[in-house]
RNA sequence: GGGCGGUUAGCUCAGCUGGUCAGAGCAUCUGCUUUACACGCAGGGGGUCGCAGGUUCGAGUCCUGCACCGCCCA
C-alpha cells in the first residue's frame, strides 16, 4: 500500500471511527473470568446540561485507562449511560418548549408543542409533561452519543442505558423496596429543606451556601404590662408571626434573669416564653434570639428540644399563608374551621390588621412591607438596621433561598451508619489519595438522613400506594409496597394488588404516591444497573465490586457517597476498588466553566478544528485531580505530536518497505547504538507502565513523548540514516531496520491509549498482520519486557549518553557558526577519559557520518568527554 | 472558624522515597529551506522554586508559622 502524503486528520479519524463501529472491537466478552476483566463504573452524563470541554476532558481520562487495560489483555466492561431523569431535564423542557407541568390538568393525547413558542408558559398535564421530557432527551442523547464516538471513547455500546429507562426504573425501585423491607428506608413528616421555586424537598448533598447581603433589624419585644423590653436583632422580620419563643444564653449576665418569663412579639402581641440555651450566641446580634418555625436549622433543633408549637406561615410556594390571630381564651384550637392556622394574641385586631398587609406576599416582599409598617409605629424598631453579609442556604440549582417546611418525605437511614461508611471509604483506593479526606469529612459532617423523595415529575416513581380509610383519610403509615417481580410500577397509573382502578382516591380505596425519587437514588445504582444485579446474579457476581469509578471531584459528596451507601446497604460491599478523580476545566481566568458564567467552550468545533487526538492529548496532559485552565495552545501541541508521529512513522515504514521482511529479526540487532536505544526504550516502557498501573496516564504520556520525540526522532532516526540509506544489504542495515521496526512498533502502542486514531492508522500501514499482534493497535498487547527476549545484551552501558555527548557539541558549533547541520565540516578532535575510549571508537564513525565531519581524532583526556570542532 | 489542595521561567505546568532538579511545552530571540516532518531542526536568553524561621553535611523537596489563591464544610 502507498503511504498517504499528508496527515489528513479528518479523513483518518472518520475512517477509523466507522471501522471500529463495524468491527465492534470494544465489545465486552461475558464468557471471560473476573480476573481477566476490567470493570468500569462509567459516569452517566447529565444529558440536559450544556456540553462543554470539561466533559471531553474527564471522559478522555477514563478512556486512557481503559485502553491501556485493554492492551494489557483485559476484557473490558465499559458501559455508557445517560442521566436523563430529574430536574435538569424538566428545566430544559420548561425552557425549551415553554411549558409548565400542572398535575391537576387532564392528559391531552393530541398535545403538540414546538420549541420557540412565545408568551406565558403553557400548562400541561403530568403525563404530557413526562412525554415531552422523553422526547427532548432523545435528541440530547444523540448529541452526546455523537460526541463520545467522535472523541474515540471505547465504550461497548451494547451496554448503553438511560436512568429513566425501564431497566433503571426497575433496579431503582427494587433498591427502594429492598431497603424499605430491611428497615433502612422510612417516611416521616418533619421540617425539611424546601425549594419554593421547584416546590420540592432537597437533600443535604444538594445544598450550597451563598454569601448574600442582608441586614439585622432591631425589634423591641415588650414584656406584658410593663414598659420593659428586650431588643432582638433578626434578619428575618417577616417570620415574626411565626415566633414561638425567645432564647438567651443561660450564662449571659444581661439576660439570664428573664429566663422563664413571658414576652410579647412586637406588632402581633403574641406571648412567647423566654428560654435559656447554650446555642444562643451572646455575641451575635443583641444576644437575644427569636425562634420561628422555621428560619433555620437551629430553629428546628430548638423547636424539637423545647417541644414548641408549630406556626408554619410560609407556604410551599414561598408566600405567606392565611393565618388568624385570636384572643387567648385558654382553650385555643390550633386550626380554625377553615383549616388555617390560629395564633393567640393579646391584641388580635391589631395583629390581624398588620398581617393582612403581608399575607400572600413572598417572604422577601413581606420583609420589606413589615419593616415599613414597623417603622411607622412608635416603639417597635429600637434603632436603624445594620447591613451585613451572611451565608444563606440555597438549592444548588435554585435561585432563591431555601425555606424550611414540614412535609412528609421518604428517607434512607445514613446518620446511624457514619462510622461504617467511613470504613467503607477506607477500603477504596482514592486517586489522588488526598481525595479520600473529602469523602471522610463529608460523612463526618452529615446531620440528616438522606431525603429520597422529590415532589417532581420526571423521575423514577416511588413505588408505593397508600390505603384510604372509609373516612377518606390517607393512611400513610401503612404503605402498600409492590412485589419486586412486578416492577417497575407507576403508582399513578398502576393499581396495587387487591384493588381496582375505580377505587383510586376513593374512601376504602387507595392512592398512589405522587412523588419521585431523588435522581441520586437511581444514579447511586450505576454499578447495579450495569451488572443487572438480582436480575442476573451470576453476571452481578462477576462484575461487582467494579475496578474503577472515574468521576469529577465535585460529586464525591453525591455520586461517590451515595453509591458507597447503596453498595453497603445492599451487599455490605464496596462498589469499586478504585475511585479515579478528574479535575475541572477552568476558563483562562481560573473560573469554573459553567453555563451561568457564560464562559462555556463547546467541544464539537474543537474536535472539528484540531481533531479528536489533539483534544485527547490536551486532556492527557492534566494529572488526576488537578484543575486545569483552558488553553487553546495545548491543542496545537497535540496536533504537532500527531503530525510528528505521522511523519516519523512514514519515514520509518518507508525504510522497512525497502528491505526483505524475512531479514528483520530481533537477533539481527547487533549494532551497539541500536541496542543502546532499545535499552532506552526498555526503561521508558517500564516507567510508563508503572505510571499507568497507578492510573497516572499523564506521567506515562510524558515519558513516552520524551522518548519518541527526543530519543527516537531527533537522535536515533538521524544517526541510522547512513545505515538504512545504504543500497546494499549490510549487517549494519539489517540491524538498524530490525531495531527501527521493533522500536517504532512499541512507540505506536505506547501512544495508542491517547491518540487512538493516528496510532491505528499508522499501525495498519505495517503491523496489523504481525503474528504476535492484532489487526487493531487497540487490541494489540501493551509493550512488555518479554518482547525484549532475544535482543543482544548491552555491552556498553551508558553508550547512549556518550553518543549524545559527542553529537551535541558538534550541533552547537554548527549552529553557532550559522551553518546547516548538513553542511560538511573539517575536523573534530575528541578528548575522552580512558574508560570511554572504546565506546568513543565505536561511535565516532556513525557520529561523523551523521554530522558530515571529514576528519576526526580521539585522544586521551581527563574527567569528561570534550569535543573540539573545527569548522 | 475547620478541612483539603495550590503558590517553581512571561504563560501552562512537571519535579514521586531530601544529594546532576533548577526542568518541559508554549511564547521570545538567533541560525538552519537537511530527499520523514518549517505543524520541522539546532542553539540562546529567562527563575534567589510565595514569605520567615527550623532540621540536615546538604532543602522546591522534610518540619513550624505566616501570607495569598481555589475548593469543601460549619
Amino acid at each position: 500500500m502507498d503511504l498517504p502524503k499528508n496527515y489528513d486528520v479528518k479523513k483518518i479519524e472518520e475512517n477509523w471511527m466507522k471501522k471500529w463501529k463495524e468491527t465492534g472491537i470494544y465489545r465486552w466478552d461475558p464468557l471471560k473470568t473476573r480476573e481477566e476483566t476490567f470493570v468500569v463504573d462509567t459516569p452517566p452524563p447529565t444529558v440536559s446540561g450544556s456540553l462543554h470541554v470539561g466533559h471531553m476532558f474527564s471522559y478522555s481520562h477514563q478512556d486512557f485507562i481503559v485502553r491501556y487495560q485493554r492492551m494489557k489483555g483485559k476484557n473490558i466492561f465499559f458501559p455508557i449511560g445517560w442521566d436523563d431523569n430529574g430536574l435538569p431535564t424538566e428545566r430544559r423542557v420548561q425552557n425549551f418548549l415553554n411549558v409548565r407541568c400542572e398535575p391537576s390538568m387532564p392528559y391531552d393525547p393530541n398535545l403538540k408543542v414546538f420549541p420557540g413558542r412565545k408568551g406565558s408558559p403553557l400548562s400541561v398535564s403530568r403525563k404530557n409533561f413526562i412525554e415531552l421530557c422523553d422526547q427532548v432527551i432523545v435528541e440530547d442523547e444523540k448529541a452526546f452519543r455523537n460526541l463520545w464516538t467522535r472523541l474515540g471513547m471505547s465504550y461497548d455500546w451494547e451496554l448503553e442505558y438511560a436512568t429513566i429507562d425501564r431497566h433503571c426504573r426497575l433496579i431503582s425501585q427494587a433498591s427502594f423496596i429492598e431497603l424499605y423491607r430491611k428497615g433502612e428506608i422510612y417516611q416521616e413528616e418533619k421540617p425539611v429543606l424546601w425549594d419554593i421555586d421547584y416546590q420540592t424537598a432537597i437533600a443535604q448533598a444538594e445544598l450550597v451556601d451563598k454569601e448574600v447581603p442582608s441586614a439585622f433589624y432591631y425589634f423591641r419585644f415588650p414584656f406584658p404590662n410593663s414598659s420593659d423590653y428586650l431588643v432582638i436583632a433578626t434578619t428575618r422580620p417577616e417570620l415574626l408571626p411565626a415566633c414561638v419563643a425567645v432564647l438567651v444564653h443561660p450564662n449571659d449576665e444581661r439576660y439570664k434573669q428573664y429566663i422563664g418569663k413571658t414576652i410579647l412579639t412586637p406588632l402581633f402581641h403574641v406571648p412567647v416564653p423566654i428560654m435559656g440555651d447554650e446555642k444562643a450566641d451572646p455575641n451575635k446580634g443583641t444576644g437575644v434570639v427569636m425562634v420561628c418555625t422555621f428560619g433555620d436549622q437551629t430553629d428546628v433543633e430548638w423547636w424539637k428540644q423545647f417541644n414548641l408549637p408549630l406556626r408554619q406561615i410560609v407556604a410551599r410556594n414561598g408566600t405567606l399563608l392565611h393565618i388568624e390571630f385570636v384572643s387567648n381564651d385558654g382553650k385555643l384550637k390550633h386550626l380554625s374551621d377553615t383549616g388555617h392556622l390560629v395564633i393567640p394574641s393579646l391584641n388580635p385586631d391589631k395583629a390581624n390588621e398588620i398581617y393582612s398587609q403581608i399575607h400572600r406576599l413572598y417572604t422577601g416582599n413581606a420583609k420589606k412591607v413589615l419593616v415599613e409598617v414597623a417603622n411607622q409605629i412608635e416603639g417597635v424598631i429600637d434603632r436603624p438596621e445594620t447591613h451585613i453579609t451572611h451565608t444563606v442556604r440555597f438549592f444548588e440549582k435554585g435561585d432563591r433561598p431555601l425555606e424550611i417546611v414540614p412535609t412528609r418525605q421518604w428517607y434512607t437511614k445514613i446518620i446511624d451508619k457514619k462510622e461504617a461508611l467511613i470504613e467503607q471509604g477506607k477500603k477504596i483506593k482514592w486517586h489522588p489519595d488526598y481525595m479520600y479526606k473529602r469523602y471522610e469529612h463529608w460523612v463526618e459532617g452529615l446531620n440528616q438522613d438522606w431525603c429520597l423523595s422529590r415532589q417532581r415529575f420526571f423521575g423514577v416513581p416511588i413505588p408505593v400506594w397508600y390505603p384510604i380509610n372509609e373516612g377518606g383519610e390517607v393512611i400513610y403509615s401503612k404503605p402498600i409496597v409492590p412485589d419486586i417481580k412486578d416492577l417497575p410500577v407507576d403508582p399513578l397509573s398502576d393499581v396495587p394488588e387487591g384493588y381496582k382502578e375505580e377505587q383510586r382516591d376513593k374512601p376504602n380505596g387507595f392512592t398512589g404516591e405522587p412523588d419521585v425519587l431523588d435522581t441520586w437514588a437511581t444514579s447511586s445504582l450505576t454499578p447495579q444497573i450495569a451488572t443487572h444485579w438480582f436480575l442476573n446474579p451470576e453476571r452481578h457476581k462477576k462484575l461487582f465490586p467494579m475496578d474503577i469509578r472515574p468521576q469529577a471531584h465535585d460529586i464525591i459528596r453525591t455520586w461517590a457517597f451515595y453509591t458507597i451507601v447503596k453498595a453497603y446497604l445492599h451487599d455490605g460491599e464496596i462498589p469499586w476498588k478504585n475511585v479515579v478523580l478528574s479535575g475541572w476545566i477552568l476558563d483562562p481566568d481560573r473560573k469554573k466553566m459553567s453555563k451561568s458564567h457564560g464562559n462555556v467552550v463547546t467541544p464539537e468545533p474543537l474536535i472539528e478544528q484540531h481533531g479528536a487526538d489533539s483534544v485527547r492529548y490536551w486532556s492527557a496532559k492534566a494529572r488526576l485531580g488537578v484543575d486545569t485552565a483552558y488553553d487553546e495552545q495545548a491543542f496545537r501541541v497535540g496536533r504537532k505530536l500527531c503530525t510528528k508521529l505521522f511523519n516519523a512513522s512514514k519515514f520509518a515504514i518507508m525504510q522497512l518497505k525497502n528491505i526483505d521482511k524475512e531479514l528483520l529479526r530481533k537477533e539481527a540487532i547487533q549494532n551497539p547504538i541500536d541496542i543502546a536505544v532499545i535499552n532506552e526504550l526498555k526503561t521508558c516502557i517500564q516507567r510508563a507502565t508503572a505510571s499507568f498501573d497507578d492510573f497516572d496516564y499523564a506521567q506515562s504520556l510524558m515519558l513516552t513523548e520524551e522518548f519518541f520525540w527526543s530519543v527516537f526522532c531527533d537522535n536515533y532516526l538521524e544517526i541510522i540514516k547512513p545505515h538504512v540509506y545504504q543500497s546494499e544489504i549490510t549487517n549494519e542495515k539489517i540491524s538498524a531496520c530490525s531495531a527501527l521496526r521493533f522500536i517504532h512498533r512499541a512507540i505506536v502502542r505506547l501512544l495508542a491509549p491517547y491518540l487512538p486514531y493516528i496510532t491505528e492508522e499508522v499501525w495498519n500501514w505495517e503491523y496489523s498482520n504481525d503474528k504476535d499482534m492484532s489487526p487493531s493497535v487497540h487490541k494489540s498487547p501493551w509493550p512488555s519486557m518479554r518482547e525484549f527476549d532475544g535482543i543482544a545484551e548491552e555491552k556498553y552501558p551508558g553508550l547512549y549518553e556518550v553518543l549524545i555527548g559527542l553529537i551535541n557539541p558538534i550541533r552547537k558549533a554548527k549552529t553557532e557558526a550559522n551553518i546547516s547541520l548538513a553542511a560538511p565540516i573539517n575536523r573534530i578532535d575528541v578528548q575522552c577519559p580512558p574508560m570511554f575510549n572504546e565506546v568513543c571508537q565505536i561511535l565516532i564513525k556513525d557520529v561523523v557520518a551523521m554530522l558530515h565531519v571529514n576528519e576526526y581524532s580521539i585522544c586521551e583526556g581527563n574527567e569528561k568527554i570534550e569535543v573540539f570542532v573545527h569548522i
